[in-house]
DNA sequence: TCGGCATCGTGATTCGTTTCACAAGCGAAC
DNA sequence: GTTCGCTTGTGAAACGAATCACGATGCCGA
């Protein structure tokens, strides 16, 4: 599946989520305009899922909602921990976006001894030095990292080290990893600089 | 310039920041590596810059950051209001990385009256009420929109009412904006929804 | 039962981006 | 001054994704 297609399936997701469940069939049509993409381009997305399309009527809203958690993994739950308890981190752990899709929020931790068994979102931050330990114990393969930048890159090593094979990284630092372990990161800085970049030349 | 050129500019920002006063001078290969891209296309992509690389040398850096910075637009210093003081907003207006990169949070604003007057990193939670005056008094432009899902949309057409003309948006929901009015999309659980597919299938 | 309409699925095409490959240019050394 | 090694800048080729265009197919009403 192309990469630029995974990258949609989700707001597909979200589109059809939104919609509520007046409608129990959606065109590829409908499903473009409020996702924004082209007809096509989202028939042709969802044709890697298997066609489930019917011609003349169009996709079945709940099936297809279930096709697509399926071929993104969110049929089973995903346990992940957050490193880095500062704004970002307990504004994260707060978050319920992540419950509502399939995440389940199972640690926080800090090198920070002063953050140390404070109370987050009825979690208690734990120590760096129990966090192998956690994720091998709880089979944890996602985590989400928002340490300052400097430290990002050693605690990735680290969490790599322990077994998770995902990673949302936060912190303006780009990490190495092994090809075998997913990466994504998100740079709030870099969103506004590119909105920036737009606007300064009058351009869009 | 191309999109994809664009998106990479602060990357390479981000990356010749990083590596410190060292070096005076950097290669395409250099910036390459640490940037993960291949070589050709970061020096295509500076060329968009005008060519201010020296063949046998490579680019000044401290040159090439400024550069970088007139081409994003990060000369001038931007005025972003934010608008939805939840967890995620708080945090932001919290994050030191905006001010870093030559952005200036000038308000913070909320639906919720019990949250008015709240102070938070130095500034007053203010009405949305005032958001249309401020915005117009202090020729602000940028918006970081971090409301739930359901208000987005109308506090989105508050916004270019009254005068932004960028939005970078947080909330789980596409924003259906005029073509002149820039929009990015960060979606959190989006994010780990990728995250996700790669790792279900075993992938990557 | 049949015809017409709506919509899907998909080959062909276009478009944008990345990568390759190499000539041109610069600096250093002798 | 000439040569040599390194690095840029860029046309050409390769690649991937978006769009177009249309045949295939299923529903519904007459």
């Amino acid at each position: 599946m192309p990469k630029a297609t995974v990258e949609r399936l989700p707001l597909y997701l979200q589109c059809l989520q939104a919609m509520g469940d007046v409608e129990s069939t959606v065109s590829s049509e409908e499903l473009a305009n409020t996702a924004g993409v082209n007809s096509a381009n989202v028939r042709k997305d969802l044709s890697y899922l298997g066609s489930h399309g019917v011609r003349g009527v169009g996709y079945n809203r709940l099936e297809l909602c279930t096709q697509l958690r399926r071929a993104l993994g969110l049929i089973e739950k995903w346990s992940v921990v957050i490193v880095g308890v500062g704004n970002l981190g307990s504004a994260l752990a707060k978050y319920r976006g992540f419950d509502a899709s399939g995440f389940n929020v199972v640690g926080l931790y800090d090198a920070d001894p002063a953050k140390l068994g404070h109370p987050v979102d009825g979690h208690y931050v734990k120590s760096m030095d129990d966090l192998e330990l956690d994720i091998k114990e709880h089979d944890v393969s996602m985590a989400i990292l928002t340490t300052p930048a400097a430290a990002a890159q050693s605690v990735a090593d680290l969490l790599i080290e322990a077994g998770i094979r995902s990673i949302l990284n936060f912190a303006p630092s780009l990490l190495k990893v092994p090809d075998e372990i997913n990466c994504r990161q998100v740079d709030l800085a870099t969103e506004l600089q590119i909105l920036s970049y737009y606007q300064a030349a009058g351009r869009a």
